[in-house]
Order: C-alpha cells, then structure tokens, then sequence
DNA sequence: CATTCATATGTTCATGTGTTCATATATATT
DNA sequence: AATATATATGAACACATGAACATATGAATG
C-alpha cells in the first residue's frame, strides 16, 4: 500500500519506540503535553480554535464560561506552546499554533468513537 | 499527493470538526482519554508494553517501581481500554489493547521532539 | 489444606488542578 | 487625564490524583 509522508514518518517512530527502555525524559515531555489535552475546557478551546481565531471574549461566550476562567487555561495552552496569540487592538486573538495539535486530536477522536 | 487509508479517514475527521460547536459529550470523552495517557506512569508501562506483552512483576522491575503502583496503574489503564490482560497460571499478562494507542502517542512523540 | 508466589485493592496522605472572586494591566475613546 | 472595554493575574477554595502501606484475593504446589 502507498504510504503517505506522515505515515512513513509514523513508520519511523515506531522504530524508534521499540524494544527501548522508556527514556525518562521523553515519558515525562508526552505525559506532560498529554495533561494539557486532558482537560474538557482546554479541548473545547482547542475545538472552537480548530479552524480559525477567536478573541477570549468571543470563546468565552462560545464555551458559556467566565472570561477569567478561559484566560486562565489559555495560558496553559499558550505556556505548552499549542496556541499562539496576537494582540489587536483590545482584543487579543488566539489560534492553534501547531498542525500537530490537529493531528492529536484527530487520531483520539477516530479512538474514542469506536 | 498520494494518502493512505489512514490519512483520508483523518481528513473525514476534520471535516466533522471544522464549525462546530463542540459537542461537550465528545470532548469530555475526549479529554478522560487524554488524561489517562497523561502521566509518566501510565505513559512508561504503554511504551513497555509498545510491542510485547508482560507480566505484572516485569513491568514493575523493568520501571523500578513497586508491584501495588504499577497494578494501580494497570487497572486504570485497562478500564480506559488501552491495554488487556490474560491470566496463565499465577501470571498476569498484559498488551496494548488496540493500534490507535500506538499512533496516539506516535503522534505526540513527532509532536514534543519538534 | 496450608503455604507460597503473583496480583489486586482499600485507605491514607501529600500534592496537583480548575474555577471563582477580586484586582491589575493594557488599549482605545472622549 | 478620565473612563470604558478587553484581557491577564493572584489568591483561595474545593476537588482530583498518584504513591505508599497494609491487606486481600487467586492460583499453584507441597
């Protein structure tokens, strides 16, 4: 079968992975980015972002949530470098900073729904 | 560009999340999924188990860590379905329960060694 | 059936986390 | 400069979580 540029680099990984014993530091980086994911706020901002920017008020309505509350864990997502923001004027515009963070949450939701 | 099955069925995934509001059923099962892969624990026993299946007290050696931490953490695993278990006389062995498990976290390894 | 080995589980404790509330900062407007 | 609007931040609180410890269960073996 073809395999695309993404899978052949899969393809890579798993190499890589097998037979190894876990390296500490790697575990702890995918655990730490994994509990960035794992929260039902930060994944609802990360839904709201897929496809465009917002500004927090407008992601703060989306959601139904306080402002203060989204600021908070988009610092979070900021911090783990899976958004980015920009200033214009009084708003402050955020939007997914990685195509990973996509891919992320496109391979879980192909998990969870089967 | 050529896709593979598994790049396609990725794309079908992005249509269905592109404008919508995000379904709070979904992302809540969504980010439970996550946050069983988020710790270091969970994520050593995973990759140990990446391509072979073992016993309780192996993994438990392999990790230095004790027998009653790493079962704690089995059984979180195998409640969340990414591993299983068989019984063979006083062993327990366990294995990754499925493939997607494998490309989650091959995707979050390209993700965090960027 | 008593013992041993492998695994599972209940409880406790320390630590981590997410939200709320109050307040601070930043930018634009008058 | 004063005010309004948008966002960020600090502190506090309730709640979740992971490991340690003690103990229970389950299976094999004498």
């Amino acid at each position: 079968m073809d395999m695309c540029q993404s899978c052949q680099y899969n393809m890579q990984v798993i190499e890589k992975i097998k037979n190894q014993v876990p390296d500490n530091e790697l575990t702890t980086k995918l655990a730490d980015m994994f509990k960035v994911f794992g929260d039902n706020t930060r994944i609802r901002i990360l839904w709201t972002l897929f496809d465009k920017e917002m500004c927090v008020y407008d992601i703060a309505e989306k959601l139904s949530m306080s402002q203060s509350a989204i600021s908070h864990q988009l610092k979070t997502l900021r911090q783990a470098r899976l958004i980015k923001s920009r200033r214009d004027g009084k708003n402050a515009f955020y939007s997914i900073d990685d195509d990973h963070v996509k891919k992320i949450i496109e391979q879980m939701v192909i998990h969870v729904e089967e």
